[in-house]
DNA sequence: TTGTAAGCGTTATCAG
DNA sequence: CTGATAACGCTTACAA
């Protein structure tokens, strides 16, 4: 049906450069023992051909893909689309290509998505995703395929991680409010279902207000901007409301809560104070600037894919790194 | 060296289960001609084995890889975030694997890009890029492999496009500008090499002023928010540049404006008016919000992807679609 | 319904 | 330095 050219093969270059497959083979991938002369007679036949290598039947051959599989809920978010964004760039320097799996914060889609990974023959993974288990981390490395996992505490014989450790800087800054006259309890909004990312978050924040016996707030939202800023313009109009330090989950959330304080006629960060624990752009686009918690998510998924190729060629050593969130002060808290 | 199970083949599979090879091939294509009793014999020992069929020696064998390349700059804009994740939703849906190509604005990665992408032997291509042209485009169509290309008018044998149209909406608004008695002469943000999307835009801009016989302004700045704020707060401190209407590429570009404007002090819109013309989330979020030229790209990527598949079964009838850019109102213009 | 065997496009191990 | 030839793991006529 198809009257466009096949593909050329390696065969076809053999026959019309009068030079066996083996030879074809040994100048794609740069072997020295090849004549200068047969060298330039192949390449030059290999150019006129427009002969390009299969990647599959490379990669059948060798039994290596050059694939890396990356797997996130969704490329979606700004913070994941950083870290992708990290993840590519050494990935190019290694010569790997990037397979992208989403699991769109679905348990069942998480499921399919492992045996995805495993039937796409990938080289490694990197998983950035909650709904990804310890035992889904341990099948998959049972196929031989190394991962590095991202914030989510998974060990085994070829997987790495790279933590997240919020419990120093969130706990200093709840500290701080109090020590500095915080008079209202602070509020933490509860999204439910946001993932161990924001669980950590929470328990230390209740342990840090159990700590110090201070009373707080849980005020329960959804992960989307435009909900949350309704809910907080009917929140807001309750003067007991109005006032108050709220840490939220991500920017979105928090610009939600800060737009629809100025919007409400609240002053931020007078009467309304806010905080994100997940910085992005969007931290000091907004006005009044965002007080957030900040990782760098393209170093982090450069790291990730240092650790990856470390992890494949067997000799990573140190198997978790850690990175510490950094509070990034802005104009929506008062010191 | 490696002291985990290697990979089951098909081949254990059936000596397992004490048939032939192509009864485990036809058991895990689901092929109808197999015994009831032997199918499950087949499966139970497929399950107990834990056998995946390898997708690249399916894929070598029937010439289809199940993946489709996409080709982007980088995965780290937003508009480009919401156009992957309208396209993994119907990938999704349609079975396909997606693999990620970024130029990162250069040409040469994008030469190099083509070469990958052609011996990944993926199923066909999704291409969001300015840097490549028709020749690259039909280079990869002549290797089998169809396109959909968004916002570049290529064409060809096996390549469908989508394209944006800017023309009306823009024109619209820069007429009512002159008409509702804008007095200053609107300003054109003109950023190097930004791609052929501001560059048409920029056309219009021209044309529709030259039209009305109107002066105009092309200010020159980078594709950067923090670079351009910083510009833009010099820039307001001329008081002659204190009244204008800026046009600006896309959100964080014309946010920069924005808070260079308020954060010196300025009116917005009663002294400076802004309007983007690639409209993201940013857009509402961001005070006052902004005038911006809409397109759905989630949208925007489930329609590249269903023009795809209906390439790759050879049954897509109208191979160009057209989108309408929308003007979205908000609180950066006057009307 | 099931098995045999040829092929898919490479790499890699041998000889020569 | 070069050429046969056997893998790699699967699909798919063709036979049985």
């Amino acid at each position: 049906m198809q009257n466009l050219k096949d593909r050329v093969t390696i065969y076809q270059v053999a026959q019309a450069a009068g030079v066996s497959l083996a030879t074809v083979s040994r100048v794609i991938n740069k072997s020295e023992s090849v004549t200068p002369a047969t060298r330039k007679k192949v390449q030059d036949t290999i150019d006129a051909l427009g002969y390009k290598p299969s990647g599959l039947a490379q990669a059948l051959a060798t039994n290596r893909s050059t694939n890396i599989g990356v797997i996130i809920p969704s490329a979606n978010y700004v913070y994941i689309a950083n870290m992708l964004s990290g993840i590519t760039e050494v990935a190019k320097e290694k010569n790997y290509q990037l397979t992208l799996f989403t699991t769109s914060h679905s348990r069942d889609e998480a499921i399919s998505t492992i045996e995805k990974v495993i039937t796409a023959h990938v080289d490694g993974t990197i998983i950035f995703d909650d709904q990804l288990s310890q035992d889904d981390v341990t099948k998959i490395a049972s196929y031989n395929v190394p991962s590095v996992v991202i914030d989510n505490k998974i060990q085994g014989d070829r997987v790495a991680d790279i933590r997240f450790s919020y419990d120093s800087a969130l706990e200093a800054i709840i500290k701080e409010y109090y020590s500095n006259g915080g008079e209202n309890p602070m509020a933490f909004l509860h999204v439910h279902d946001a993932g161990r990312l924001l669980g950590r978050c929470e328990k230390i924040f209740l342990k840090t207000h159990e700590e110090l016996g201070k009373d707080y707030r849980i005020v329960n939202c959804r992960d989307s901007y435009t909900q949350t800023y309704q809910q907080f313009l009917d929140y807001f109009k309750d003067p007991s409301n109005q006032r108050g330090f709220y840490v939220c989950y991500r920017d979105s959330i928090a610009a939600a809560v800060l737009n629809a304080a100025t919007d409400s006629g609240i002053k931020v960060p007078e009467q309304v104070e806010v905080l994100s624990l997940v910085a992005t752009k969007y931290a000091y686009i907004v006005r009044p600037t965002l007080t957030a918690m900040h990782i760098d998510m393209i170093d982090v998924g450069k790291r990730a894919m240092y650790m990856l190729t470390d992890l494949m060629n067997q000799d990573l050593v140190v198997k978790t790194a850690r990175v510490e969130a950094k509070l990034v002060p802005g104009q929506s808290t008062k010191k």
